[in-house]
DNA sequence: TAGATTGTTAATCGATTAACAATC
DNA sequence: TAGATTGTTAATCGATTAACAATC
């Protein structure tokens, strides 16, 4: 078994893979090469070879990939063979909109403890999860032994919030809030900055802006 | 003027930079040296230099930069001296959660066009701003000359949504639908897809969970 | 002047792509 | 067997980091 060093970048290649795969399993085809793989993302065939083969030697030569057999071997290797509970902490307008995206659920990751600190949500009952003051994180996901985390809760105390998840045993976090957060090097955390995704449109689109022009008074 | 090609993910850290250096400002530090200010972010600080010398010259030999003036430069690089009209499209949970999201305006982008398709939701006012039918997105688009669009709807029906805001000149479009959009090579697609990050936690738990288990079956 | 820190070039590192023997 | 496609090694590419002259 030789694991070397796995890029993060194949990790969401797999998964984007994995997707691909059910549709066509659904459509019924029964194998697909890496050259028609690559063709529906833009991606190099050998890229996808090589994505594959960190994790074994999954295809058939002259053949390519049987379909199902790749698709179980990748939810295996993402962990997607087993439900993972979720804690969320915050249910704000961001906090609800994810509580209630049913793209979790059927992924089997299911939201089954919610922090707030807002007293009138607190002990409450949403989707049928209760909802617990926040000063309650570390007993709670402790018991629960709640390992993945979406943190959807502004700048202002996240970082006490991220210590209360890790030292509960957190080892993964989907973080929302627009803040630069410290974990320890066990804990994965995954930063959703919509506010700097925003940027980087309007970046792009200044840029465009001058393109054009620029070709206009060339024309 | 050198332009080169820029990183994307220069872009990425120029946005973070700025909000540090918002805060600085707001601290009343005049200036930070590229040590500092690549040690917040766990970054060398020669990519930092690297970064901004992508943009031109910025700092000042034996001192660092000047808190103030390199912000108002990355605003501008970034295009955030401006207001953005941005559409949103897709008023379902998600939807309302980001037109409600305070972040946007702050920073200058503002929801001025929803879209959706629920004949209950056409016609109405949310938050100041009328939901239009999606068939009405070329017209609305290109009479405001929105450049920058917000894809809050599922996977069904997207790709035909994304042609209709490309042909009315969007030229940058945050995606939330979980599916592969092809756009052409002037429009700028960014893709959040919240289901896949889910899965790289759930692969880095995975890991985790076995490297927990293997210290201490060595221990 | 001495110390500090930039801007930039060169070296390193890591990821992508090309090439090809192995083999279905 | 001939054609196709994998798995893997080698070549390329691009981004990060180190090093250092320029200069405040």
């Amino acid at each position: 078994m030789k694991s070397s060093k796995i890029p993060e970048r194949t990790i969401t290649r797999l998964s984007i893979y994995l997707r691909c795969l059910e549709e066509l399993e659904a459509d019924g085809i029964v194998s697909i090469s890496s050259k028609q793989l690559a063709e529906r993302f833009g991606l190099n065939p050998a890229q996808v070879r090589k994505d594959l083969a960190y994790f074994g030697q999954f295809g058939i030569r002259g053949l390519g990939y049987p379909t199902q057999e790749l698709k179980n071997h990748l939810e295996r290797i993402l962990g997607l063979k087993q439900d993972w509970e979720v804690a969320l902490v915050g249910l704000g307008n961001l906090g609800s909109a994810l509580l209630h995206y049913k793209g979790f659920r059927e992924r089997g990751f299911k939201i089954t403890a919610i922090f707030d600190k807002d007293p009138v949500k607190v002990g409450r009952r949403v989707k049928g999860v209760r909802v617990w003051n926040v000063s309650w994180i570390v007993p709670v996901i402790k018991r629960r032994k709640i390992k993945i985390a979406i943190l959807a809760i502004p700048t202002v105390g996240a970082q006490a919030v991220v210590d209360g998840l890790v030292e509960a045993g957190v080892t993964a976090i989907l973080n929302f809030a627009p803040t630069q957060l410290s974990v320890p090097w066990n804990v994965k955390l995954q930063n959703v900055d919509i506010s700097v995704l925003l940027k980087t449109l309007s970046f792009h689109t200044i840029r465009a802006d001058r393109e054009a022009t620029r070709t206009e008074g060339a024309s």
